[in-house]
RNA sequence: CGCGGGAUGGAGCAGUCUGGUAGCUCGUUGGGCUCAUAACCCAAAGGUCGUUGGUUCAAAUCCAGCUCCCGCAACCA
């Protein structure tokens, strides 16, 4: 069986996590389950990022241990992937004894190899805003963020030589076009920092506490990218040796998928210090966009910020990961509000999907108590539906293999709506009326339940409630991706899937809640 | 002249590589149907394809200039 690993981003422990910040747990959720169906061996990673100087101040302000901190925050975040119904199969956490003491081999290897060496770190500090910044990026020698007055800082750190495998990656790009996705991020990455050459990456701070302690080096900690890049590996089984059979059995990644925002880390440092590590590099890197809250950068000192258990309190979780899968574009960014969130589901989920599943299994009740085979008495319009049936798998897949994955489900609504177009063409009302027809008829319900059968197989990687609950009620287990001739129904009662929403009531609630 | 992406009916997108009746989903209007969740099916209205100029028998598509938006520019999901 081939196997897949996917990852996404280690989320950074210091709050809750926005919609955001969520939806790329749930697209790496949406990848897994598909690759799953399609009889992959899966293994799926996530989990949180707690080190650092951020979680420190936050820990403090907290009244906290740095540990008891992140330990609350990585349970929260932890509840959220549930609560989003996401199936990975690990969540993994910084401040693991095992990932610690690999990060520390880590370090000390590449210090021993000459690859990481100790000199001063220079820049601008703007004590407001907590950020350096270089000369370059100054204006008129004030911070370029806030406009306030910046004050020269100099700190001992460790650096790693970048620039020494500057043209292996370059030439790995080349060899591997689809490594960057989108392939616009490459020309970033390539344009913005490569060909003007790398700098050394500084890869320890002395300035705080909380982190991996440098092993030959007791004032240093293991600074951010070193430390929370490695959990692709430390946790799949790697050591200093090489790794256990798991661990060579899993690496390289098939897939990181990561914010847009991350996306040089993950294309330029973490493949260089996998070269230094002589390890294979990932095969792919995906940066996705982002979520604009009415167009605009979800923060918190904006106050427009949505977190995904509102939202699945308010719509249901299948609900909120549609419209997170369906309508947030492949490349560039897209936009959430309650106002779009309620239309996608009354438009495509209750009257598309629901109505369709709820108007067949009525009429199979309706006509034939729920019991309906195949009685083979076709038209010429049958074929063409069924076609539409069986091309859905080789559909589907085209566009998940580019990860285009609103377009992969666009494919199970264009067949959802054949359906509904089905049934008006063959008006099995009217052939009800004629106890000739009876046969016929039988073969219409028959079609149509083969039909949204099919469209439930392919509609769990993304709506995995859903389509267990459609299965339910046309009451099957029969997992075959085309349209099969000899399935048995015996149907149970239709309940509606997802019910219409009032929008403008529902929007008037929301306001007098907030 | 830092690098890159984009501008298509009210909204969101496809089409641009390989020029030749401008397509899809939502929304609006009209009709049909009654199995179903005021749903479903059909039809219509609505676009000088950002702007100016060029190439061509023919340009959303190729070329040049301009305007506007967005991303990246060493640590902001």
């Amino acid at each position: 069986m081939e196997k897949y690993y996917i990852t996404t981003a280690i989320a950074y422990a210091s709050g809750k996590p926005h919609i955001g910040n969520t939806y790329e747990i749930v697209l790496a959720d949406a990848i897994a389950r598909y690759k799953r169906l399609k009889g992959f061996d899966v293994y799926f990673q996530t989990g949180t990022d707690e080190h650092g100087e951020k979680i420190e101040e936050k820990a403090k302000e907290a009244k906290m241990t740095p540990q008891e901190f992140v330990d609350e925050k990585a349970a929260e975040i932890k509840n959220i992937w549930d609560i989003m119904n996401t199936s990975y199969d690990k969540f993994v956490r910084t401040t693991d004894a095992h990932h610690k003491k690999v990060v520390q081999d880590i370090f000390q290897k590449l210090y021993d190899q000459g690859d990481i060496y100790l000199d001063r770190y220079e820049g601008w500090y703007c004590t407001p805003c907590e950020s350096f910044w270089t000369e370059k990026e100054l204006i008129n020698g004030k911070c370029p963020d806030c406009g306030r007055e910046v004050s020269k800082r100099s700190e001992e750190s460790y650096f790693f030589k970048m620039s020494k495998y500057q043209e292996r990656l370059l030439k790995y790009y080349e060899e591997h076009p689809t490594f960057i996705e989108p392939e616009s991020r490459k020309n970033e990455m390539v344009n913005n920092f490569l060909k003007p050459g790398l700098q050394d990456l500084c890869v320890s701070r002395t300035t705080f506490d909380w982190g991996v302690r440098v092993p030959f080096n007791d004032k240093h900690i293991v600074y951010v990218w070193i430390d929370a890049l490695s959990n692709y590996i430390t946790f799949a089984g790697y050591d200093i040796n090489g790794g256990n059979e798991e661990f060579k059995k899993w690496w390289p990644a098939d897939l990181h998928l990561i914010g847009k925002d991350i996306l040089r880390f993950h294309t330029i440092y973490w493949p260089i210090l996998l070269m230094a590590l002589g390890l294979e590099l990932p095969k792919q890197v995906f940066g996705h966009p982002w979520l604009l809250m009415n167009n605009d950068k979800m923060s918190k000192s904006k106050g427009n910020i949505m977190y995904a258990d509102d939202l699945v309190n308010l719509f249901g979780v299948d609900a909120i990961r549609y419209y997170l899968l369906h309508e947030i574009p492949f490349a560039s960014d897209g936009t959430i509000s309650y106002e779009l969130i309620m239309e996608r589901i009354n438009s495509d989920l209750a009257n598309v999907l629901g109505n369709l599943v709820n108007r067949t299994i009525s009429m199979a009740n309706k006509y034939f108590e729920g019991k309906v085979t195949n009685k083979n008495i076709s038209d010429t319009m049958d074929q063409e539906y069924i076609e539409k049936i069986n091309s859905l798998s080789d559909r589907v897949e085209k566009k998940m293999a580019h990860l285009e994955v609103g377009l992969a489900i666009d494919e199970i609504f264009d067949t959802l709506r054949a359906s509904n177009k089905y049934i008006d063409d063959t008006m099995p009302w009217v052939l009800a009326k004629d106890d000739e027809k009876k046969e016929r008829l039988e073969t219409v319900l028959y079609n149509l339940l083969e039909g949204i059968r099919v469209c439930a197989v392919y509609l769990e990687p993304y709506l995995p409630d859903t389509s267990k609950e459609i299965l339910r009620q046309i009451n099957v287990d029969n997992k075959e991706e085309k349209f099969v001739l000899d399935s048995v129904y015996q149907v149970l009662e239709a309940k509606p899937i997802f019910m219409r929403l009032d929008i403008p009531k529902m929007l008037q609630n929301i306001e007098e809640n907030k």
